[in-house]
RNA sequence: GGAGAGGUGGCAGAGUGGUCGAAUGCGCCGCACUCGAAAUGCGGUUUACGGGCAACCGUAACGUGGGUUCGAAUCCCACCCUCUCCGCCA
């Protein structure tokens, strides 16, 4: 949600701000309704100001009991009377009408975020790790993966397209994959372990941004709530509506979650393998601090989710977002993308973005600054740390064998019980 | 799912139609006393929005949304949430 006020103060920064994103000018639309609404809203606090001193005459008159001065003003009151609802009714249409207005626009840029149409703009900022020579054609996980316990077929019958049932050690790599990553932001770099509600209401949602724009990208219940397409949605929910004490700050959660995603917009894309689910598991990073922590912090988020991949010696690189690949809620965002031999190419495995106080706003997340008065609102980041699925999609491709094996990473063998490879049945 | 109780400021907790934005206590801030601290005393201490250079003024908010009324924390309705008991259940 964007401040209103910044944009009274200097609508020619924003309309600026959004045309990096590729959008049109607002400020004008939105200024006008704003306009629009406090006229409203002052002409109605006005009769409402007339109605109370009146009533509080005939609150005085009636404690003298005056009662016949107090009738005389009633029949005075209940003419100013017929003007309230009408006024009411205004206020709060033109109300909701610059809020949805502003609850659609997408967060502006910060400065340092390149300009771009899409992720041909965005920017490589590093590589980590050598993509492995094989002395044979590597396959594709969705070919040799089903020998190893990766069963797309039974999945689909029972749930259709986009699932997918792991199955003997194949399900044990997945589980020891994540009890890795869930131990390492929890015991390294300094995230409480969270198990969130993964059921959210329509507010939850809007807080964090997947609401009112992309509500057929989710899952809803019949009664109404929605499966939570990330867990980013509980973790940062948890300060909604609070004033978090300052001391507290940074508070650092993470969740081992499923996610839940229609990918309605993504038909025919990635159908095969395992990279694309309606259903994954991912181990979410959030981080909740004051503003003036918020990069330190984000770099601080990018280097735990870049941990895991290094622990697991999977080649990535890190890309830096241009403004038109960046998601709704996001400032700022880095992606990290892990080599998959197959695909001859790096693909998305994290996503670690700086909201600043964008969700905050919606969310009215606040904290008191220590030694000032007031409340301001806090900022808050999110990131993959990492993505369950795809990470064992690039460990089974990155460590197969020629004979169709996978070898376990070190890191695992603990996790695996002292299994240290996976071998066709 | 059934029955009952309840949701008030940072916290606890009064308040059942008329200067109630709300007593009191705790906490917090300032001052006094003290070498200093504690204790004590005095004063201050909600938030959002609008207007104003400012002092300040106005409006709204007692779970949420409606209703009754000149006037609602207080009465009525719906919903949400919490607690207790019963039922069911991993």
């Amino acid at each position: 949600m964007h401040d209103i006020r910044s944009i009274r103060d200097n609508p020619q920064a924003f309309d600026a701000a959004l045309k990096r994103r590729g959008l049109e000018s607002m400020s004008a639309q939105i200024l006008g309704a704003d306009e629009t609404w406090r006229g409203v809203s002052t002409e109605l606090q006005n009769a409402l100001a007339k109605r109370n001193e009146a009533s509080k005459a005939i609150g005085a008159a009636m404690g003298q009991k005056d009662f016949a001065k107090a009738d005389a003003l009633k029949a005075e009151v209940a003419a100013l009377k017929d003007s309230i609802p009408a006024l009411e009714e205004k206020e709060k249409e033109t109300g909701a009408a610059l809020d949805a207005m502003l609850a659609a626009i997408p967060n502006l840029p910060a400065a340092d975020v390149p300009e771009g149409a899409d992720e041909h703009a965005n920017i490589e900022v590093s590589r980590w790790g050598e993509p492995k020579a094989f002395d044979f054609t590597p396959q594709d996980h969705a070919d040799f993966g089903p020998a190893l316990g990766l069963d797309f077929e039974a999945a689909a019958a029972m749930s259709g397209a986009r699932f997918a049932a792991l199955r003997g050690g194949m399900a044990r790599l997945h589980r020891a994959l994540a009890q890795f990553m869930l131990d390492t932001q929890t015991g390294q770099n300094g995230y409480e372990e969270v198990n969130p509600p993964l059921l959210v209401r329509d507010a939850t949602l809007y807080g964090t941004g997947q609401l009112p724009k992309f509500a057929e990208d989710l899952f809803q219940t019949t009664e109404g709530r929605w499966l939570i397409p990330t867990a980013e949605v509980s973790l940062t929910n948890l300060v909604r509506e609070q004033i978090v004490a300052d001391a507290t700050l940074p508070l650092r959660f993470t969740a081992l979650t499923p996610c839940f995603r229609s990918e309605a917009g993504s038909a025919g894309r990635d159908t095969r393998g395992f990279i694309r689910q309606h259903q994954f598991e991912k181990v979410e990073l959030v981080s909740i601090c004051r503003p003036e922590d918020s990069a330190a912090e984000h770099e601080h988020m990018l280097a735990s989710a870049e941990g895991i991949l290094q622990a697991l010696g999977l080649p990535y690189r890190k890309m830096l977002l241009c403004t038109g690949d960046m998601g709704f809620s996001a400032a700022k965002t880095y992606d990290l993308e892990v080599w998959l031999p197959s695909q001859n190419c790096y693909r998305e495995i994290s996503s670690v973005s700086n909201c600043g106080d964008f969700q905050a706003r919606r969310m009215n997340a606040r904290y008191r600054p220590e030694g000032e008065k007031g409340t301001r609102f806090l900022h808050t980041l999110n990131g993959s740390g990492l993505a369950v699925g795809r990470t064992l999609v690039a460990v089974l491709e990155n460590y197969q064998q020629a004979d169709g094996s996978v070898r376990i990473p070190e890191i695992l063998h603990h996790y695996m019980g002292g299994i240290k490879q996976l071998t066709p049945r």
